[in-house]
DNA sequence: AATGAATGAGTTTTCATTCAT
DNA sequence: GATGAATGAAAACTCATTCAT
């Protein structure tokens, strides 16, 4: 009970110093992001920092992971509340550039960590094997096969086809200025790309 | 003469760090990217660096600049071999996709930089408004518009298009692990793909 | 009390390191009066320094201000135990140049930040106009307003006079060599100058 | 012949150097008045200072020199138009204040090198005893012995007078603000009340 | 659990000076 | 006589981390 106690306060200053990291990386940027910038952003000294994370880079890790997990739930749920490929795709499609609409801070922040941080050997994080695949890739690369197998795919190459999907997605965000589309008009013309591309008769494409 | 001998010196120096800053960000990255590190690699003192360059922040955005023109060139040189749109975009195409498999190291000091660098209000390098509108942009819209007026290509908004184009690129250099694709193969799936995209009835589609 | 403690301890430190600055500017001087000679003086790192003063200039300000403080208490308290102008000014004149003979060091820093000194507009402190009015040359002013009032001192120009006085006494600490005349000495001659300047018929006169 | 061309050359640049040095120590003080810094207001390089002068501390103190002697002859050359002391004495001080009015930029010079050079040993220039006996002091206790002996200066020391009188000179340039007073004003005060103090019945003095 | 105090390592930048040309 | 190129030394400052409390 005392225990469980402890550790729910410890989480929940864990939990305080994440968003904090996730704020000043969207403020600042990885480079100018030290543990005085997040400590000042969670009105804490930089040695609680020190107490509750191994490392900066424990801390940088550890926010990643909520920053994977919140945006991988927040897709895959709705991706999966349809049961054929075609509709879940579409979802993905939609979920996926929506999150960047309506998460931009923890998007940025993700990015800044995802290309900026790198391991002790200094092999950049984008440029890491996904050794826990992917979730996102992996359901993408599933509703792709689902779809072939059925017949209502037309696609040669599962990968490719999954790494272009994630390109347009990934793109948006870095749509600025004249060009700027609102998420909902992109989610449709991009799904109606893909629609032609692989040949859906669906009822987005009509 | 004297002048251009001295203007060539200077010039053969200022390329030669810019060159060894390129190797430094490929290598390490841009967070630890340090002006020592810099100099270490090209064999000099810091203080040559703050000699030739009036600041690090110079130092990077000349960088950024010779790798920008350097890949720019490669794939519009590629680009315009042909005249017409269809070929032209298949070149393009490949001719990106090629850059990053033949020119890794150019092509991370590039992606470095762009993720990593703000400016002096820390507004993201990747989030700048293209104020001079990326070349590279603007000739693969181009390249739409023309096929689109022939009637060749079948596309809605050629701002999207261009979007998944350039999203299909950039996923290449995040390929690792057991999907690694060679450059070649994934050029001509990602044209393929775009090609039945925009029903276009070519050669590479047969 | 914890607080209190806390800050006691701050208090402490920054009083050592605001002496150990004292101690350095008058052994080598304001220009090399660096972070690190003053963190050796004062056995700590330098990291501490910036730890406890914003910056370099906060540091010496801090100190201008002690040294100021310490000096006007010193000469004021010694002024105001006498009641009639006559008798304050003597005490005014004597203190002054008190103080530079039994506070040498406090005195050569003193000197060394008000004439090395200058704003972030390069502008130099001594030529900064008395914002919040010199309280030294105030006193002196009133006590030669006083004086005249009560026709005690002859003297057309109150501020010429106290700035009369005021190079005499400055001027006592460039004596140097063989003209080196003792404190006291140099006090009396001084004080008898300005009492026959203002035709005073005081005991010191006879 | 050649060679005393190539000395005129030479001079005319250390001339143009160190007048400079003297603009530079008036604009930005002595603390950043690096050679670069003087080179730049010279339209040189800073090797080319290096070449002229052995040193940096060679320039400072040939600048001093340059400055000394421009003071000490425009003074000197003023107070010895007369022959008795009395005027001698009123126009060594108008023109000890004048110089610092029609020289504003000398004067400054000469202050930012005499309170913030040091010697190799770290003594401050100020405090350095007048190996060379200081013309000015000199020359003004020879005027105060000479009207001493033929009765017309009441004096009990001559060298303290001389100190406040040098005193009341220099406390010119440091007034600022609300009490600026102009130069032939101040001057007329302070002769007035020296008269005063040493009892001399001259026309000033009417 | 939380903090203030403290530091060694490392950052960018400036400086006076040298040297080949 | 004059300069551009180059550097070692030192500057102020920041950082992640540790430790006593």
């Amino acid at each position: 009970m005392d225990n469980n106690k402890n550790t729910f306060i410890q989480e929940a200053r864990k939990q305080q110093i994440i968003e904090a990291t996730i704020a000043t990386l969207d403020d600042i940027g990885y480079v100018k992001a030290s543990l005085a910038q997040i400590a000042k952003r969670a009105s804490i000294s930089t040695a609680l920092i020190s107490y509750h994370f191994v490392d900066r880079q424990d801390l940088i890790n550890q926010s990643l992971q909520a920053l994977i997990e919140q945006s991988t739930t927040f897709i895959l749920t709705k991706t999966y509340t349809a049961s054929d490929p075609v509709t879940q795709l579409a979802n993905f499609i939609e979920a996926s550039i929506a999150y960047q609409a309506t998460h931009p801070k923890e998007n940025a922040a993700l990015l800044e960590i995802v290309f900026n941080a790198r391991t002790a050997h200094d092999i950049p994080y984008y440029k890491l094997p996904d050794e826990e695949e992917d979730p996102l890739l992996t359901a993408l690369c599933n509703i792709l096969e689902d779809g072939k197998k059925q017949g209502t795919f037309s696609v040669r190459s599962v990968n490719v086809m999954a790494k272009v999907i994630q390109g347009a997605i990934g793109e948006y965000m870095l749509i600025g200025g004249p060009l700027a589309i609102a998420a909902e008009d992109y989610s449709l013309e991009v799904t109606n790309i893909i629609w032609t591309a692989m040949k859906v008769e669906g009822p987005k494409n009509a």
